[in-house]
DNA sequence: AACCATAGGTGTACGCTGTACGCCTGTCAA
DNA sequence: TTGACAGGCGTACAGCGTACACCTATGGTT
């Protein structure tokens, strides 16, 4: 009688589990306020709960990479060629602008999740079947480096400055000691293709450096290009 | 006579000596092993010491990420055109090399320091001294993005798995599971350029990607491309 | 020469982190 | 009925960044 039987009974905690709700939560509140006790919070369990499904919080992260990572969606059964590479990996860029922390993860891995060495081998594939030498193929991957999976690359994510007059003053003050970035700047809110004060447009700059390499794969293949000489 | 004043009286600190010390420690130990106590007894000073000459962490790495920054060569006088631009970006990745941890840090700041700003606007100058439109210069600058400062934006850098029959092991585990990689992986290993076993050639794929990106900027402006169409 | 403001080093303390270790309990096989 | 075991709990520890109060030697002013 003490202890009536209709206690909640949670249901209980599983790796899988775990993972979504760290995804989830990484995804609402950002990745660098992800601990091990606010994910256990969420949860409903004690922080050393979690260590009876994860070793250690890198595992936790190697975990949430792969759950992402396989977001991605598989090759598409019709396309082929360069246009299917294209295709994936704009996949991967959507799926990555889902999970804003995910390329920061990536990058501090120290080795490849499996579900990324999945990813890069059927990219591979996708080279050698649209006839890469192996050579060129590997050099490819060298190139795209972490734009493979839709990274920006980019120095700065552009600050989103909001208000346009803010953002003017602050070119002008700049505009004696950084001509150069400043013009290039101003030049950015005045074109047609973005909002005015709000800077570039990423999505147009990631497609015209990913076309770039891709157009440059392409004609040292036609070239018959090998690096060994 | 109790108080000699013959105490060492250690020369003082100042942002200058703690920025120093800061770079210096992060090559010998490591970026995540530098924490505020650590540097404060490497200078023989209580961690709070330090706060009389950096607000806080984040400030002591955007100072060293501006002292870093500051080793990067100047422009060369002389050279003009591409060929400036790209011994300037292989002058960047030299320094980025003696400091392996800048490239994390920088990836890691908000806004840009002056250091990198004045870096960025020499770069852009140089473009447009070799009669680049601002225009096509933005999308250049964009589709260098950390490669201006010699990143190598590889997905993962590869392990330096020193023992060649370590590595052919584990390679020959994946081969089922990821063909494609490992025919890669395998032929990096017998290629010429390489030392066998030891992945590919770091500077070499830098160049490579490097070369193909300028090669297309060049392209775009002997056609007289422009972004609005 | 006396004074006092100030720059800069010190000491203590707080809240946060990841996680080692031992315990306790409910479930299921023998 | 028993006893192993999976899985959640509680406590504890070392390390982190840093707020705040304090102390002291220095240098300019009177």
């Amino acid at each position: 009688m003490t202890r009536p039987t209709e206690t909640p009974r949670r249901t209980p905690l599983s790796t899988e589990r775990v993972l979504r709700a760290a995804v989830a939560l990484a995804d609402t509140i950002g990745i660098e306020a992800l601990s091990m006790r606010r994910l256990s919070q969420e949860l409903g369990v004690v922080p050393m709960a979690l260590y009876k499904h994860v070793a250690h919080k890198e595992e936790l992260l190697d975990g949430m990479v792969d759950a992402v990572v396989g977001e991605i969606d598989p090759p598409r059964s019709g396309a082929q060629g360069m246009t299917a590479v294209r295709g994936r990996i704009l996949s991967a860029r959507r799926v990555l602008s889902r999970h804003p922390w995910a390329s920061r993860v990536i990058e501090s891995r120290t080795a490849p999740t499996p579900a990324l060495l999945a990813y890069m081998d059927s990219m591979i594939g996708m080279f050698r079947a649209d006839g890469y030498s192996v050579d060129l193929t590997h050099h490819a991957m060298h190139a795209l480096g972490s734009r493979l999976l839709g990274f920006s690359q980019e120095l700065f994510d552009q600050s989103p400055d909001v208000d346009p007059g803010v953002r003017e003053a602050g070119l002008r003050a700049m505009a004696t000691a950084y001509p150069h970035v400043v013009e290039i700047a101003v030049r950015a809110d005045h074109d047609g293709r973005s909002v005015v004060g709000q800077g570039c447009d990423d999505q147009f700059e990631f497609e015209f450096s990913l076309d770039l390499l891709l157009d440059g794969f392409e004609r040292l293949r036609a070239r018959g290009w090998r690096s060994t000489g």
